[in-house]
DNA sequence: CCGAAGTTCTATCAAGTGATACTTTCACCG
DNA sequence: CGGTGAAAGTATCACTTGATAGAACTTCGG
């Protein structure tokens, strides 16, 4: 008895690049919400509307999946991070904004760090070294320079990140919480002002 | 075939409470770590070193093992922020600190409050309604306060809650990553003291 | 030392898990 | 056409899951 895929939707055939691209989107949701234990490839397949055995094929396991959610998840930070500004409070400033929208626009990825980061494991490790190490030591090259020329408020390097994407990510993370208990949705765009611009002010000096 | 608890140690049955308590501390880890549905039962009773059914036997499902360790988490937090201060500026300095140190000391509530907010659901109606919102309401009165007499730094109300829990605990609930990454070790006494000593100059006035 | 209550321990169940082998359907090229 | 390769779809496997039934054991009051 199939339990997947909505019985008519037969055909287009052709895709392969379509239904592996539903997917990752389904695993996303999934992985960030429930983790990767709790996250079962038939209920990624019933999302993505396809079947089962076709993560499978797609892909060569569930953790093999992962890995690929993992690299689009870092593809589109990428994205929203794009920097073209030259003086350096500028650009700080341009990172900072960039972190919490896209902390509104893309909660999954935090979700999935911490639910990563909780423990130590291969994928952890694999995380690290191919992801965020590149990204980490451009943020503290920067922030050291910052502190040096008196912009950056006085947090030492070594905390500066976590302490930065936490404040940053906790209310869009924590969503749900946040609607219940606060009343607001922190992705509205308003909220996602006035959460930039607190940001900009804690951080740096005037 | 016996899949739990060592061999061995037979006997010393008049417990209950010793049981049930080293229930709970397993399942703090394994919720912590994996989230609620990717821990299994059987993964906390051989933690605690007990046998699979006397997890039903103790409490009556997972789920009312879930509902018990959430109030415990929330007795150690009060025991944590106990503050006898009077005057309100040393009140939330020494309500900054004290999150610091719980962040540190006991990172899985932090993990697993990131677990359950994710996603709406039954339990964290249960665990807003039940243990957060009260906190939550003396927190953001005291913060109000504070701003109007200069205290606090221009935070709004409506962020400053998660805006500070996120820059104390994604340092702490995240330990394994920052080890891995930074070289540092969270935990450490020195560290929660410069953690401690930046957050009250982020988020209080000089 | 007996029996009753409380707890541990074994065995088992139905449902859900990731993965694989196999059949069927489709798109394309000769 | 026709047939070939790629993808969808089916059926099933061995294993794990949370829960329960019931036997075995320990404790304690009489």
């Amino acid at each position: 008895m199939g339990d997947d895929a909505t019985a008519k939707r037969r055909g287009s055939y052709k895709s392969s690049e379509l239904v592996r691209g539903r997917l990752i989107d389904a695993a996303i949701i999934e992985f960030a919400t429930h983790g990767f234990e709790g996250s079962s490839t038939r209920a990624i397949a019933r999302r993505a509307d396809a079947h089962q055995p076709q993560i499978n094929y797609h892909f060569e396991s569930k953790e093999a999946l992962w890995y690929a959610v993992m690299d689009r998840m870092m593809e589109e930070v990428d994205e929203h991070l794009d920097n073209d500004e030259t003086e350096i409070k500028a650009m700080i400033e341009h990172l900072i904004r960039g972190l919490v929208r896209f902390a509104a626009a893309r909660p999954e990825l935090n979700r999935m760090m911490i639910h990563e980061a909780s423990a130590p494991s291969q994928r952890l490790t694999w995380l690290i070294e191919t992801h965020i190490r590149p990204r980490y030591d451009l943020f503290i090259a920067g922030w050291i320079e910052l502190r040096e020329a008196g912009v950056a408020r006085d947090v030492p390097p070594e905390l500066a990140y976590h302490l930065m994407i936490g404040a940053a990510s906790l209310l869009h993370a924590n969503a749900p919480e946040v609607e219940q208990l606060i009343g607001i949705t922190p992705s509205d765009p308003a909220t996602v002002q006035a959460h930039a611009d607190t940001m900009v002010r804690l951080f740096l000096n005037d």
